[in-house]
DNA sequence: CTTGACTCTGTACCTAGGTACATAGTTTAA
DNA sequence: TTAAACTATGTACCTAGGTACAGAGTCAAG
């Protein structure tokens, strides 16, 4: 069989062969050329696109997001600046999603050193807290 | 009609009707009484237990969580400490995830210091290392 | 007494990112 | 040549946290 098959893509990948079959219908990865009796017959330019794709992933792009970096790559319009201000808008995002991670840290840090760690829940201000009517965010 | 009705409980909670017969069914409301004709009667502690799983929300516990915090206060050998303990294990989770996201942060702004901004994306230095072998966290 | 606003149940649908089958056909190695 | 290991398609299922109907019944105001 020339070409890769969909078993071996993966393994190259580190994807799960369901994974590559969901990808192509979302469109993020090219339909195959197909052999006589129907097997998909991947490229090497394949594990280049899934590795993309992973990469894009751990960086905190979805799936939708990734789709659209690679259109991105193939219109001869885009320039590299364009590339560089979705970086940055997702820096921006994720620097929003660090503030409000550390606005949750400081309510629970609060919450903690209310409490004397013991006695009963019912004398607990954790639950007093969380029950009262003023968010304490 | 004695009590309150889902409407009016929903509004004084700010949370959808929809939403309200949701926990019930996950078991974060009770199920609370009905008139002759089945219409839920609810009563002003609905109010405050639905303000309780709205805090623990926005103090990043999810549902399945938020329930087991619930379970913990009506269990009588449950102390202050034990809820002090889980707090505490949340706040670690919420300090992995800032890490998390400030490596991601970090890449990124890697990429973005890599790229000149000008030229077209072939030569983006943002799409060659998103295409790269190498794992850049 | 009618009409609009409300409620009930059940089920389907949504996003995000997949995973798991069942059933059928194909390829490969012993 | 036959059994194991692959592949195909389609559909259902999963978590999380809901939302949106449809169709039927109920309640309250004018």
């Amino acid at each position: 069989m020339e070409g890769i098959t969909i078993s071996k893509l993966a393994k190259k990948a580190n994807v799960n062969k369901e994974t590559i079959r969901y990808y192509e219908r979302r469109g993020l990865i090219p339909k195959p050329p197909r052999t006589e009796s129907g097997y998909r017959q991947y490229s090497e330019e394949t594990v280049s696109r899934l590795r993309f794709i992973r990469h894009a992933q751990e960086l905190g792009f979805s799936l939708k997001e990734t789709l659209e970096l690679l259109s991105l790559r193939v219109n001869e319009k885009t320039t590299c600046g364009d590339l560089q201000d979705i970086a940055k808008g997702k820096i921006s995002e994720i620097e929003d999603k660090i503030r409000s991670m550390n606005k949750i840290k400081n309510a629970l840090e609060k919450l903690v050193a209310l409490c004397s760690g013991q006695g009963p829940t019912s004398e607990c201000p954790i639950i007093e807290i969380l029950e009262g009517i003023e968010t304490f965010k």
